[in-house]
Order: structure tokens, then C-alpha cells, then sequence
DNA sequence: ACCTGAACACCGTTCAAGT
DNA sequence: ACCTGAACACCGTTCAAGT
């Protein structure tokens, strides 16, 4: 697995490219960001784009690569606070890219990379999510069905518009539900 | 409010745009169907379409009414149908166009007359499901819950890949929930 | 009022050519 | 191996011209 110094430029270079197309996919949308926005971005002609990446959508899974490892570290340094302060910071994170988890659903559909990447985004998720509930005394099964449910609740809030008094209520709801 | 005969036949052009478009926006998604496969659906040029529509954004809505307006028709036709069927019967419904789900998810962020579509839709959706609970003996607060948390459920379940045991446990939860 | 041919300003992507 | 200029096949949309 020794990695010579071409690839090591290669992944320098494609990291490059996915911090320069993360910024501006949370900045101005998906589809509002051209390949040439990007390019310009990183100072290079659009079609070098195409040396790092086959398509539009194979970026936008480098990018969202990124934002997720950038998010999990972050997260990582909040691993001592309260689990429900973890969870707030969490839905506050992906209320910041609720253009993409749109976007993300949409591509699904049409691009099989974008489908893999989403399957597997939820996989883990889910599974991290069962690991915290466990923790605070769930039984497997009564965690693994709050995490699915918890997290197309949050998804639901993200890509609805909801009266502040509603969010509460469903937050109230749903952190104090019987199972 | 009289209407003359201009004005019926630009109701029935603009059906006619919309039946075609409906058609093909499920076949093939949303993105995948360009105003040339529209146009050729019904036999016009291309930019023809603009003296109906302003976008396709508008044209989208038109299409999403037209569907509306048929599943409410059909609905209707199973006003005496048990509650649990008529429900399963509405998810199948939005199974079937679950494209067009992310779709206006997504184009919500760019287009306003599709804002405004999604949440007047969401707004109808609710009362109606609203109606529905209270008349089986939910109070008014926890029927307004209950409609916005299985809206979301409902809808995470059409976006995401999941199993029969998945799919059943958390219906089983949502229908026998506490709240 | 309704419809069209032609054009516009893009878009993602490909390809042959340079280094 | 990496990068580019030029081109390709689209796309949604506009506009002047026809009836």
C-alpha cells in the first residue's frame, strides 16, 4: 500500500478540488455551480476537471467525502459533551447543507455513485446512531427503529418550512417517546 | 367570473401541456424530460411552451395540480374505504412519483412558484390528515403532530433504500405509537 | 392570439494536441 | 502524467416574424 509521490500529488490536488467544490455547492447549490466555477475556483480550464473526475456527480461524492470526514472530526472534538448537545450540533450542520441532502436525494435517482454513496452515508449514520442509543439503555431493537425514525424526522424538518413552535413540538415528541 | 372562448381554450391547451408533461415527468424524472419531449408529446415547436408557461418550473407545478387533482378524485372514490387502506393506498400514490418528491425538494430552493406549490400543498396534506385523525379520536394537538411526523416518515421512507422487516416495523411503531 | 425558425447563452463532457 | 483550446451535443429560453 506504499503510496509513491504521483499519488500523493493526485489526492493533494483532488482535495483541492473538493474543498474548492464543497464551498461552493453549499455556497450557490448544485446546480447553480458550474464545472467552470469550480475550475476558475482552482485557477485550471474546466476540462482539467476531468483528469480527478469522471463526471459532475463522481465530485459532488468527493465533496461530500470531505464535508462528512470535516464534520466527524468535529465532531470527535465533542465527544465529552451531552449527547443531546451532539445531536443539536449535528441537525445544525446539516441544516447548513440542507441544499445538498436535497440534492443528494434528487442525484440518487439518476446517478448510481451518488445511490452507493447515500446507501452507504445512511448505513453509517444509522449505525452510529444505534451505538449512542444503546449506550443510553436502548435494547438493539428499539434503537435501530429511533435512529430510522429519527432520522427521516430530521430530514423532514430540514426540507420543510415549520413554525418554530412545530419543531419544538416534534423534537419534544420525538426525544421523549415511548418505544 | 364568466369565461369566454379564448380562455376555455387556453384551459385546455395548457391540460393538454400538462397531461403530457405529468406523463413523462414520472417516466423519466424531471430533469430527464426536456421542453423539446413535451413539445413533441403534444406536436408544437419547442418555445411554444412559453405561451402557456413561464419556465419549466411553472410548467412543473401545472403538472404537479393536474396529479394532485387526480389522486384527490380517486381518493374520493374510496371516501368509504377503512382509514389504513385509503392511507396505504395515498403512500403508493406518492411511491409512484417519488421522483418528483426530491424533485420539488430540490428545485423549492431555486424556484418560488415552486416554494409556494410545496408548501400549500403541505399545508393541504396536513389539514386533511388532520381531519382524518381527530375524527378517530385524536385530540387537535396530537393530530397536528401526528400528521407532520408521518408526513416526514412517509416521505423518508420513499427517498431511502430499506427493507420489508425496516419498512414494517417502523409502520407497526408509527400506527400503535403513544403520544 | 397563437405558433414558429432561428438564435442566444449557457451546460457537462470529449478529444486531439501540447508539455 | 497532466493540462488545455476547441469543439460537440445538448439545454432552457428569447425574439422577431408569420398567420
Amino acid at each position: 500500500m506504499a503510496k509513491n509521490k504521483r499519488t500523493i500529488d493526485r489526492e493533494i490536488k483532488r482535495d483541492e478540488i473538493d474543498a474548492a467544490a464543497s464551498r461552493l455547492f453549499i455556497q450557490h447549490g448544485y446546480e447553480a455551480t458550474s464545472m467552470s466555477m469550480i475550475a476558475a475556483a482552482i485557477d485550471v480550464a474546466p476540462n482539467t476537471l476531468y483528469w480527478y473526475y469522471k463526471s459532475k456527480d463522481e465530485m459532488l461524492v468527493g465533496a461530500l467525502n470531505r464535508l462528512v470526514a470535516q464534520g466527524m472530526a468535529e465532531l470527535h472534538g465533542r465527544a465529552h459533551a451531552p449527547f443531546a448537545d451532539q445531536l443539536s450540533w449535528a441537525i445544525q450542520q446539516f441544516a447548513q447543507a440542507s441544499d445538498l441532502v436535497s440534492t443528494v436525494h434528487a442525484r440518487a435517482a439518476r446517478s448510481e455513485v451518488v445511490r452507493e454513496w447515500h446507501e452507504a452515508f445512511h448505513r453509517a449514520l444509522e449505525n452510529m446512531l444505534v451505538g449512542k442509543l444503546q449506550a443510553r439503555g436502548l435494547t438493539s431493537a428499539q434503537a435501530r427503529l429511533m435512529a430510522t425514525v429519527g432520522t427521516f424526522v430530521v430530514e423532514g424538518l430540514l426540507s420543510h418550512p415549520h413554525t418554530p413552535a412545530q419543531r419544538s413540538d416534534v423534537i419534544a415528541w420525538m426525544t421523549g417517546m415511548k418505544v
